[in-house]
DNA sequence: TCTGGGGTCCTAGGACCC
DNA sequence: TCTGGGGTCCTAGGACCC
């Protein structure tokens, strides 16, 4: 299996784009880095790291903000090749994704040549660097292709499995996050090598069921992940952080509106409609909450998530309005096919009072109040994002 | 470290059913 | 009247990843 990673994309695809951005250290985002060049990794910048804490350790360093078309068109480019390469390709986010090329080796040569051609071929079509693990297990791979970095590759054979992995930190199993990292250096674990040492059922004990066995499995090179290309994405979600200020009921409404009409038209633009609800907050102590809700069954239509999210926003305007708050956000889960949504509501739609019918025929299933806001916003001619979808 | 935005998976309790 | 065992679904929270 292959493992291929783009290099500090954002900031790759940056400099790619910008010829006197080469060579210097880049901060793609603002408030919060979102990704740094290598220049800047090397004076300290790290993803996720403040904005005035970045600058302090990186004056000199470019900040830029996000051009997120630009990425996902990048994205789109190499995916493309990963296709052309093998029909086996798992995406795991915008800029890495598990490949099998098991198959390939009487087309196609050893996982070794393939990963070269990759390489090569995400450098001169795409301009990118993209570094590619190669190995026996998805694990492995992943792990290979981290430790290559920047622009390498690394093949991990069989028989290297056990001295490459063991001596590594336990932080290098993918799973193991800080909490975990800190239960296991307590008992004195800090290689994969000691967490392989122990017995499945101690670690089951100690960072529960289904974690402690797998990253207990992981560590003793036993990773029967296949490749699966059929993958969808479960749920779709967006946020928006709202700094410390105090926000009215009103302010709430109008940011969770434009919420979800931009989740559902991204629903529809993929097929999909969703069952559940869930609304996102953050209070101003920045502790965390979410609060949701199983539609019997599932919906595309902006003014039904709508309607639901505003019921799940009411419910909790007491509770924001005691401890402020700092977040809000939604996601749509429980995903399903556009084909196996129930049948289109019987509407009119060159009726010249749609929303109402709309809302008429959804009232007894999402409740009275939250269908009366929903409705209220739909027909206030200075709204900003229109509540039904344009095609329609 | 004063904290973005997009996701995945697991756990646990309660309701409900057979 | 008190009580089994097994399963599914829903809600909420939490760890983790990029």
């Amino acid at each position: 299996m292959l493992h291929a990673d783009l290099d500090a994309f954002y900031a790759s695809v940056e400099q790619r784009d910008a010829p006197e951005l080469r060579g210097r250290p880049v901060i793609v985002g603002g408030g919060v880095v979102l990704a740094a060049s290598y220049e800047a990794k090397a004076r300290g910048v790290r993803t996720a790291m403040g904005g005035r804490q970045a600058r302090d350790v990186c004056p000199d360093a470019v900040v830029v903000p996000p051009r997120m078309e630009a990425y996902s068109a990048a994205s789109r480019a190499v995916f493309a090749i990963f296709r052309d390469t093998t029909p086996e390709v798992e995406g795991i986010s915008i800029d890495e994704a598990f490949l099998e090329v098991g198959g390939l080796r009487r087309i196609a040569g050893t996982p070794e040549q393939v990963a070269v051609r990759l390489r090569e071929r995400v450098r001169t079509e795409v301009g990118l660097a993209i570094s590619v693990g190669v190995a026996r297990t998805k694990f492995l791979a992943k792990v290979a292709s981290a430790v290559s970095k920047p622009d390498g590759l690394l093949i991990v054979e069989p028989e290297q499995e056990e001295s490459f992995l063991l001596p590594l930190p336990v932080e290098r199993l993918w799973g193991v996050g800080a909490v975990t990292a800190e239960k296991l250096h307590r008992l004195g674990i800090r290689t994969v090598g000691q967490l392989a040492d122990l017995e499945s059922s101690a670690a089951e004990e100690l960072l529960g069921r289904a974690a402690g066995a797998h990253l207990h499995a992981l560590a003793r090179l036993r990773d029967p992940r296949p490749v699966d290309s059929t993958r969808r994405r479960g749920s779709i979600g967006s946020q928006r952080a709202l700094g410390n200020r105090p926000r009215s009921p009103e302010e709430l409404v109008v940011i969770l509106t434009q919420i979800v009409d931009r989740l559902a038209r991204r629903l529809r633009d993929g097929g999909r409609g969703c069952r559940t609800v869930v609304l996102r907050l953050r209070f101003g102590d920045y502790t965390k909450a979410t609060r949701s809700r199983t539609l019997r069954s599932a919906s595309d239509r902006t003014a039904v998530l709508l309607a639901v999210a505003h019921g799940l926003l009411d419910a909790a305007q007491p509770e924001i309005a005691r401890r402020g708050i700092t977040l809000i956000g939604v996601s749509l889960s429980h995903l399903v096919r556009a084909e196996t949504l129930p049948p289109e509501l019987p509407i009119d739609w060159s009726d010249g009072e749609r929303l109402d019918t709309v809302l008429d025929a959804v009232r007894d299933r999402f409740g009275a109040a939250s269908v009366a806001r929903a409705a209220q916003l739909g027909r206030d001619p200075g709204w900003s994002t229109p509540l039904l979808p344009e095609h329609e």
